[in-house]
DNA sequence: AGCCAGGACGGAT
DNA sequence: ATCCGTCCTGGC
């Protein structure tokens, strides 16, 4: 256990609208010790580019919109660092993009409407890094939320890095090395996730053996997607989920069978297959359509509608 | 008490 | 190219 303390201060300006709260927290993740919402505040641990792992707080900044930062470490971070985690930061919680095209061209749509005044200036989201989604992606195979749930709870007890700092106590994500360390029958044993284990391993592999080299911000879309999927465990599903969430490229929409009940339920059709609902999303919402479905995604959640079983409630 | 869930793989057609 | 059985586990 690291207990940690705040060393530096960040302040990231953005344009308006900027909503804090949706943009740095989305409702539809499950839990997990890698952040909590408290009160105006989101805590969250992150790992830089050298690995070290450091706890976040995140509040509105007062007057202008944007985040204010607290960096809380074991050591004051350098400028070269400083300047590596604003970057990413800017990256990851989208405070160099704008939603207001997006608002100019389909505020008034039947379907968004509702979700964009609710959500009002929310932006995309991802803190995590590719080795990060990936495992994730994982943990969602063949599976309910509530066993995802507890197979990534364990696998950061056994392999994350706890952090203790401003009160909190969270977990850094485990890195691919951590896991290397293990093996197949202690991953089954312990976090209890099953045939995944040796997909964990692979993915584990591949990242602590180059690709963390690779800089898939450089490659396009195809290129890159085709290097995930040559990873054992990385299917179609997850190098999707993965590059669009890394690359935060809207123009892809990825449908799994949970968000194709949503949108057969939302747009009054009885969807066959993925592809049907991509089709009709990039119909619609053309190169917005990933942020489309981000915003009625999150508010269906947010406002309770989404069940266990990921099916909209009647209202 | 089974059944099946927010995919991926490998082998068969 | 597309289809299908199989992969762990624990909620429901």
């Amino acid at each position: 256990m690291q207990k940690l303390k705040k060393c530096n201060t960040l302040a990231l300006e953005t344009n308006e609208p900027f909503n804090f709260k949706f943009s740095v927290w989305k409702p539809s993740h499950f839990p997990t010790r890698l952040e909590s919402l408290a009160g105006d505040s989101l805590y969250r641990t992150i790992r830089l580019g050298s690995g070290d792992a450091v706890g976040l707080k995140l509040t509105a900044l007062e007057k202008k919109p944007g985040i204010k930062v607290d960096v809380y470490s074991k050591k004051p971070l350098d400028n070269c660092q400083l300047a590596d985690l604003e970057k990413r930061l800017r990256w990851s919680y989208g405070l160099d993009e704008s939603v207001v095209e997006f608002y100019e061209k389909y505020g008034c749509d039947t379907v968004l409407k509702n979700s964009i005044e609710k959500l009002y200036g929310m932006r995309n989201s991802c803190a995590e890094n590719l080795f990060e989604i990936l495992c994730i992606a994982l943990v969602l195979q063949n599976t309910n939320v509530k066993r995802s749930q507890t197979m990534l709870e364990n696998l950061l007890k056994n392999f994350g890095e706890e952090l203790h700092f401003d009160g909190q106590a969270l977990y850094a994500f485990f890195t691919p090395a951590s896991i290397l360390k293990s093996d197949e029958a202690q991953l089954k044993a312990e976090c209890r996730v099953g045939y995944r284990a040796k997909y964990l391993l692979s993915i584990a592999g591949a990242f602590n053996n180059g690709f963390n080299n690779v800089d898939f911000t450089k490659l396009n879309y195809d290129d890159a997607k085709n290097q995930l999927i040559e990873i054992k465990g990385v299917g179609d599903y997850s190098a999707s989920i993965a590059l669009s969430s890394y690359l935060k490229d809207y123009s892809h929409v990825i449908i799994d069978s949970w968000s194709q009940k949503i949108f057969s339920k939302v747009l009054n059709k009885n969807f066959k297959s993925r592809d049907n609902v991509v089709n009709a999303l990039k119909k619609r919402w053309d190169k917005y359509a990933g942020l489309a479905v981000l915003y009625v995604i999150e508010n269906l959640y947010f406002t309770g509608k989404v069940n266990q079983r990921g099916l909209v409630e009647q209202s």
